[in-house]
DNA sequence: GTCTATACGTAGATAGAC
DNA sequence: GTCTATCTACGTATAGAC
């Protein structure tokens, strides 16, 4: 329990260098420099460096969860909280110029370096697709809210990759807008209909 | 001119690596071994690992510009040309799955490692961007072409980016197909208008 | 628990023979 | 132009003192 409060600042501070550097780009030297801990003394609290975007991992499963939870219980409607959603474009949207989203930006190089930890990695998608899913259920799309999910999911996956090229936070705040708008449209109780696709300002 | 072809071979290796491993984690050794060079023969060809890239972006930026060319050329109407910037999501699909897209992916590494060809690789987007938007332009929306352009260029991204993750070739054809008809409600002549945002299946 | 010292591999890069 | 040999730096990881 002692070693506690450190391996917390290690998996914290490793969490913000992966989110800003990449995993790859980011060295023990790096994590030691900002956690104030010798190389030497990681290995106390972990076995190797994958050990640790494990653990890092996981803490973004388990914060993931808990924000779920909260929108949840903050949202009356299903729609206010796919809203919820939508709108960490917003909170994040200093991070995500600089850095992507912590999640695709993640998931894309674990890919390309055929990492063991990618299934885990990939776990965070599917609890926001999961959860989207299960909103847009409660909408009366069960039928198709798996397709809603993943629509929006890669919505916003997109917003954050050009985002981050072009360095463009209204870009963000403007595509944010089409897809609160395209939630009202597909917010209505309406499970049977087909194709009913639309545009842009 | 004796060592252009090798030099050529050096590049188009690369190019293929850097995209399905990533840059950095692509060594000298795995393109000797794909040019079946030896290390120390790199350095006549390039000064170094960065000058690869470069060359490689460039490489990439020609093809663009020639398959930009041709899309101008295939297409009799403006709706067509875009579409054929739809259709690479299909074509290229099986590559998709595995790698994501060569852009977004390689402007997402550079960005992160703060890399000196961050701008150049971007100007692979800057590219699209340019010519999508010259062609909502002539569909007579010159008023809003340039973020349709970017609305278009963010939903592959984002299909680019899940399809990876998921590994999952039928949510291209989906989000494709959802695409098409998303141009067809923008592909008429109707500058004046404001926001319609649409649904899906 | 944290440190210093160090081993070991691999990466990018150079020198010089052929 | 291509090779072998080698250098140097850095990354992960280990050993063992404190």
């Amino acid at each position: 329990m002692k070693g506690k409060i450190t391996r917390e600042h290690i998996v914290e501070s490793a969490d913000r260098l992966f989110y800003q550097r990449g995993y790859e780009h980011t060295s023990f030297s790096d994590i030691a420099d900002s956690v104030k801990i010798t190389k030497g003394n990681f290995y106390y609290h972990f076995k190797s460096k994958d050990e640790i975007l494990s653990a890092v991992i996981q803490l973004r499963l388990e914060n993931t969860r808990n924000m779920l939870v909260q929108w949840e219980g903050e949202g009356e409607r299903p729609e206010d909280r796919i809203k919820s959603f939508i709108h960490i474009l917003i909170a994040n949207q200093a991070d995500i110029k600089m850095y992507g989203c912590p999640v695709g930006t993640l998931c894309t190089e674990l890919a390309k370096l055929n990492h063991a930890s990618q299934a885990e990695a990939n776990e965070l998608f599917s609890l926001f697709r999961t959860w989207l899913s299960r909103q847009f259920a409660l909408l009366g799309r069960e039928r198709d809210a798996d397709e809603l999910a993943m629509h929006l999911l890669a919505r916003s996956q997109g917003v954050a990759t050009l985002a981050q090229a072009f360095r463009d936070e209204k870009f963000i705040k403007r595509e944010v807008e089409q897809m609160y708008d395209w939630l009202s449209l597909n917010g209505e109780r309406r499970a049977g209909c087909t194709h009913e696709t639309g545009g842009d300002t």
